[in-house]
RNA sequence: GGGCGCGUAGCUCAAUUGGCAGAGCAAGUGACUCUUAAUCACUAGGUUGCAGGUUCGAUUCCUGCCGCGCUCACCA
């Protein structure tokens, strides 16, 4: 007998896994391998819907389309000694018709032991059923896997999304659309890799587990290493990695790779993420606006096939451009309150940003709360956060951000209160952070002194 | 970490004012040779998340804990 964990003793599962073992043993009497090593399909069920979705039934019957296909199965309709079942294999289903008189007595008895989630091969021929579904009329059916475990509910289907989540495979095969989630990310990621490479950027892969972490300010998972006896941290960001490669002379040197931050969670935040984070010697914020541009619209086409628009809820998002507003410029185009709108010129007055923080925060739900002593910038860019940021539908970038928020970038140098640095959203979320790189290390040091005295 | 909500059969959900814990699907047996949530008949399946409390009696009311969701904070 198998042993088993003593809370799964007399329960469903036990009875289920009992009797789904006492179904490959009786398989096994019948003549079939219980774990054959291989399966020679002629074609995907992909390849096969694909090919004769066009076809009529004349057609198919005239042709008489020999196939070997191999799947999941899905559900199982059996009427007396003929019957139907449904293949998932590829994202795609195919309807297998099964008949005794067809198949003989062996493989009908299989037909007849298949539990939803069993995977099968079967050859045949193709047809249109009197429903005009394409189907494959099986001759032969073979035994591939058996399923242990119940599958969800069919009608219903997995909706707890604890167990979508944490059992993608199980998600994948009750709601094969979200396969599509899976290809669009390959894409996404391969796009990504393309379109840098043909810029000249480098691929490197740099430490995960560092002994002083840094280039972010979130707090860090710490881990240990046995043999050497000290604790790391999972890193936070590549960046002062990626940088030091660019003082060896990596000039364009990007990575994709996980980061962990030990923060909150949430539908936008994973504690750990995949980041595209690069480096351009040379360059400026200016050129990395472009670029950037660039990656989007290359990366939005590569995922939608040519398209450059993605439906993101109620919203159409259209990457072939970057809109580009300076925060001050961008506080005043997506001010949400027409009657107090300010002009440009009233976000470089402290009494005007005072008087339309206060505007604020009469018209708006959630009240904004000024850090003490907080500057003009920093106040700039509490209202563009908390009054525009959810209204930037469409791909924007909002550069030119107030010093104090921003240690690592070159100040303006016709406005030192403001740097090189720019923002891009969609969809009222921020999808990436760049800057002209603080460079001078003098300044680096005033600046991160400027910051622990806060 | 704070606030709000949820937790009943393997899955999806019921259960009146606090009064015998139920249905469909899934599972088992039988019937059925064009079904597609197949249908029909029968069978089995429960420590109502856990621990306390109130009550003659708790799935239901109260307290604590655990898990999950939403949200706020942190963060990208």
């Amino acid at each position: 007998m198998i042993a088993l964990p003593r809370r799964l003793c007399l329960s469903f599962e036990y009875e289920l896994l009992s009797q789904r073992y006492q179904k490959i043993r009786q398989l096994e009497e019948l003549g079939f391998t219980p774990y054959p090593h291989k399966f020679a399909f002629t074609h995907t069920l992909g390849e096969i819907i694909s090919r004769y979705t066009g076809a009529t039934a004349e057609e198919l019957a005239a042709a008489r389309v020999g196939v070997r296909v191999c799947g999941r199965v899905l559900t199982v309709r059996r009427q007396g000694r003929a019957g139907f079942a449904h293949l998932l294999e590829g994202g795609e289903k195919l309807q297998i018709y099964v008949r005794q008189d067809a198949v003989g007595y062996k493989d009908f008895t299989l037909y007849k032991m298949l539990d939803a989630g069993d995977i099968i091969g079967a050859e045949g021929y193709l047809f249109r059923t009197k429903t005009n579904e394409l189907t494959v009329h099986v001759e032969r059916l073979e035994f591939l896997s058996k399923a242990l475990l119940a599958m969800p509910e069919k009608w219903h289907g997995l909706q707890d999304v604890e167990i979508r989540y944490r059992q993608r495979y199980l998600d994948l095969i009750a709601n094969p659309e979200v396969r599509q989630v899976f290809v669009t990310r390959s894409k996404i990621i391969a796009a990504l890799r393309r379109t840098l490479e043909a810029h000249g950027f480098i691929e490197v892969e740099t430490p995960m587990m560092q002994p002083l972490y840094g280039g972010a300010i979130a707090k860090p998972f710490r881990t240990h290493h046995n043999a050497l006896d000290i604790d790391l941290y999972l890193r936070i960001a590549p960046e002062l990695y990626l940088k030091r490669l660019t003082v060896g002379g990596l000039d364009r040197v990007y990575e994709i790779n996980r980061n962990f931050r030990n923060e909150g969670t949430s539908f936008k935040y994973n504690p750990e993420f995949t980041m595209l984070e690069f480096y351009q010697a040379y360059a400026d914020y200016r050129d990395l606006m472009d670029f950037s541009e660039e990656l989007l619209r290359e990366t939005a086409a590569a995922a939608r096939d040519g398209e450059t628009t993605v439906q993101y809820g109620e919203h159409s998002i259209d990457f072939k451009r970057l809109a580009r507003y300076s925060m001050k410029e961008a506080v005043v185009e997506f001010w949400p309150y027409a009657s107090t709108r300010p002009k440009l010129d009233d976000l470089g007055d402290p009494a005007r940003v005072a008087g339309l923080m206060e505007a604020y925060n009469r018209s708006a739900e959630e009240k904004i709360v000024l850090p003490a002593g907080a500057s003009l910038g920093e106040s700039v860019g509490l209202l563009f956060e908390h009054a525009c940021e959810s209204r930037l539908i469409q791909p924007t970038a909002i550069y030119d951000h107030p010093v104090e928020v921003s240690p690592l970038s070159k100040n303006k140098p016709d406005d030192p209160a403001w740097v090189e640095r720019f923002e891009i959203f969609a969809a009222g979320m921020e999808l990436a952070n760049a800057y002209s790189e603080l460079n001078d290390p003098q300044e680096q040091r005033r600046r991160f002194e400027m910051a622990s005295r806060r």
